[in-house]
DNA sequence: ATGGCTCTAGGTCAATCGTCCTACGAGGGG
DNA sequence: CCCCTCGTAGGACGATTGACCTAGAGCCAT
């Protein structure tokens, strides 16, 4: 089997397990049954754990910029393509709620283990604050575009973190709804 | 010195510890450290790390009720209440920019880690939940006090995250303006 | 002072962690 | 046929983890 096919098997098999247990609680030895490979081999492809980390939030970033120009294909407004945002918590309901949002979690994970890769993963986030913040400019509201944006975020994260404590898929809804409705009083 | 004592600085360590650098990657000598304790010797205090977590809980419930308390008798109404919850990712900025929620990153963690104790920490979710609640039928709101509850906690936590992310003082203060503005529509 | 109780120190345990090393098998080009 | 590289297997390392044990110091009551 070529080397990139079981490196990316790695990296997908990693990415999976640190949204579902954490970036900590995730062993080499987690990965490497996950991809049916020795520990030891592990070390020919990624010379440390903070390599596979690093080379999970750059798929991660990858994934994202693909999803969101996908969006942008399907969606032909900027209100549309922020709706597309907004319900990602619904889209992505059955996981939230077993796992949080994988940006959010991440990142809240990395600042407290002071881990040098911190800076890496808030760029996921910035990823999405800059897109919306355009979706904003094309909307109309250039001057207050990157407010807006920090403020959908934080929508998400919230809806993402309570959904994941309280397992609640009416209380996802009415959030979703609630954004909607806000986000209609920005259009022009 | 008497038990209770040490049992308490154990706790209050590890409370701390917990908050700053998460449960898991708590170890027993960095709480035995932080207190001035041999490590052997903690077993005589607690009999597991999961019985540690347990007291942090607890003390963690109780001072949570006795903040509460205190906001009842400081602020008079209702919305005024309500704004002092608001208000918190103001008070404990500097800890919740590096440190994030201690409630919801403490929740987070236990779910990732399939942890027993998911939901004695739930229980303090719920604990401000129910309060936010009561303080909404106060304010006339009795039918819907529940989703106004856990969309001023959806706020708090929403904040938190990204606060802890970008580590930005005019997003929190905007936020908490938003939050003010839109109390203000449900006020009687 | 003697016995018993509370509290502590320090060692030990098996398990697991991330890391590293070496040996080996498959396979293609000379 | 040999050699070289790619990819793999599996063991071993030092460190650290949570958990457990025992010996004894300090102190109070009898």
């Amino acid at each position: 089997m070529p080397a990139v096919a079981t490196r990316e098997q790695i990296v997908a098999a990693a990415d999976r397990l640190f949204y579902h247990h954490g970036y900590e609680h995730t062993s080499f030895a987690d990965i490497a049954g996950a991809v049916g490979l020795s520990r030891g081999n592990f070390y020919y492809h990624f010379k440390s754990k903070d390599a596979i980390l690093d080379a999970v939030i750059d798929a991660r970033l990858a994934a994202t910029r693909r999803m969101l120009e996908q969006w942008e294909a399907e969606a032909p407004t900027p209100a549309g393509r922020i709706m597309r945002y907004v319900e990602i918590v619904l889209t992505n309901r059955a996981d939230i709620q077993d796992y949080g949002c994988p940006v959010g979690t991440l990142t809240t994970e990395l600042a407290k283990l002071e881990h040098a890769m911190l800076g890496q993963a808030g760029r996921l986030f910035t990823l999405f604050r800059e897109w919306l913040r355009e979706q904003f400019i094309l909307l109309g509201h250039a001057e207050q575009a990157d407010e807006l944006a920090m403020h959908v975020l934080a929508f998400s994260q919230g809806v993402a973190v309570m959904a994941n404590a309280f397992h609640d898929e009416a209380f996802i809804r009415r959030e979703v709804d609630r954004m909607r409705q806000w986000l209609h009083t920005y259009e022009r």
